[in-house]
DNA sequence: CGCGTCGTTGATTCGTCTCAAGAATCGTGG
DNA sequence: CCACGATTCTTGAGACGAATCAACGACGCG
């Protein structure tokens, strides 16, 4: 793992950061946030198509996305990817490495990205003092467990423009939960990835979002995305056969 | 939710139990053990088609699976059903209530069972004095993460006979751990569940077991399952295009 | 400006679903 | 113990959705 990806930042604080409300150290007294800021020795960037970590890499941390976003995804033996998860800033990256002290997927970034490092070590050290943070922490993970059953609902049970359908109404609600738009929004994964990650081919991805298109639903071009009908969109999911 | 399907059994002893080396509880020392079992006061019974819990159900207890079968399931609003995993003994139920203090989703007993009920608020002090106990937690939390990621591989890119031999694979890995026979084996849940775990439809799951049955890589009588060719099912996998 | 990556669209093929009927098994009560 | 209905499983024929193969267009980077 060269180093040359990556360039290190000086140390960030969680007590200015912008998303400390919605990131691991959530909830904790501002004490408690600037020592655990003290944990985090550096940040690092993660330029476009780089992995920041890959499968069976020893796991020494746990990574915070700060800017940007990733892709997770593990590859069979034969060689096929699948993505199991896209990753905006305030979400954790690496979990799946805490069972076995090696990762278990790889994690690229989609697009240039920080990331602030956390030595699990020394989180597990702050987590055994601090319970909020413990707390914090069991709960990302039951979360990520939470994540992975929804997509498998999405992946098992649904026809295609359902699954796009609910794909771009995760993202929506992920944008807004973050002070973003809900209705106007770039996918910052390409068509191939979309579809790795739904079970589809890329040219099924575009056909259905062009469908969506014709149907007034979205506007879309290359990665701009503009939702114009979120019921409508909603209403994919839940009617058993849609009109024409 | 009735008391009437459980019926409340004596305290277990973690100390004098089989599971010992893989539940949750696994590597502490004997002492710890014994203390370990005493915040559990009872274990339940369950009988075959019940729930232990179902989805939004307040979250209180981890049930760890002393004697049978569960499967866990996601229900969409629309009413279709998910199956998103089966348990076996040791494997510990529950997880994903533990970020959001209420049930994700319902687990239903596929055969007769037993499980130990651990209160979780008491379940969380004692993880935090205990720390292999802790770590164990994280450790089972995110091998839940990891068992996701495989499904979601196999939902989302292999094709039906792939689906199958790596279902049948997985259980037979997972016999053998508890040491039944990796080769013999009787399945607990129905075409119809194994369908819904793997995104296909029962007649599917059907056709495909006998058309291993046809090129002699298992028996199969109903549930009764004889891997003849263990070889022959793990080619399935790894072959691009297999032989007639 | 030219090249490579990414995205769109069309024609055709293939795999799985759907619908349907019948067989095997289990549980239950007479 | 056997008869009964209720599940569960098997197998077939046809329909449909998504994959595949292929060509072209749009954008972004050097």
């Amino acid at each position: 793992m060269g180093l040359k990806n990556f360039k290190q930042c000086p140390s960030p604080s969680c007590s200015t950061c912008g998303l400390k409300n919605i990131c691991l150290p959530k909830k904790l007294a501002s004490e408690e946030l600037k020592a655990f800021g003290f944990i985090i020795p550096h940040s690092k960037k993660v330029f476009k198509g780089d992995k920041l970590f890959r499968k069976a890499d020893s796991f020494k941390y746990l990574y915070c996305v700060r800017i940007g976003s990733f892709k997770t995804s593990v590859t069979s033996p034969e060689g096929t990817e699948q993505v199991t998860g896209f990753y905006m800033p305030g979400e954790v990256l690496g979990l799946c490495g805490v069972s076995s002290n090696s990762h278990y997927c790889d994690a690229t970034a989609i697009e240039d990205a920080e990331v602030c490092v956390i030595p699990y070590k020394k989180f597990e050290e702050f987590c055994n003092k601090d319970s909020q943070l413990n707390k914090n922490f069991l709960s990302v993970l039951s979360a990520e467990v939470v994540r992975g059953h929804k997509n498998l609902l999405s992946l098992g049970s649904l026809r295609a423009d359902e699954k796009l359908a609910s794909f771009l109404l995760d993202l929506s609600q992920r944008y807004e939960a973050r002070g973003y738009s809900r209705t106007e929004f770039i996918l910052r994964m390409t068509r191939g990835e979309i579809g790795s990650f739904l079970g589809l081919k890329l040219e099924t991805v575009s056909r259905v979002l062009s469908k969506f298109a014709d149907s007034n639903l979205i506007e879309i071009h290359q990665k701009r995305v503009h939702i114009l009908n979120l019921a409508g969109l909603k209403a994919i999911l839940t009617e058993e056969c849609r009109p024409e």
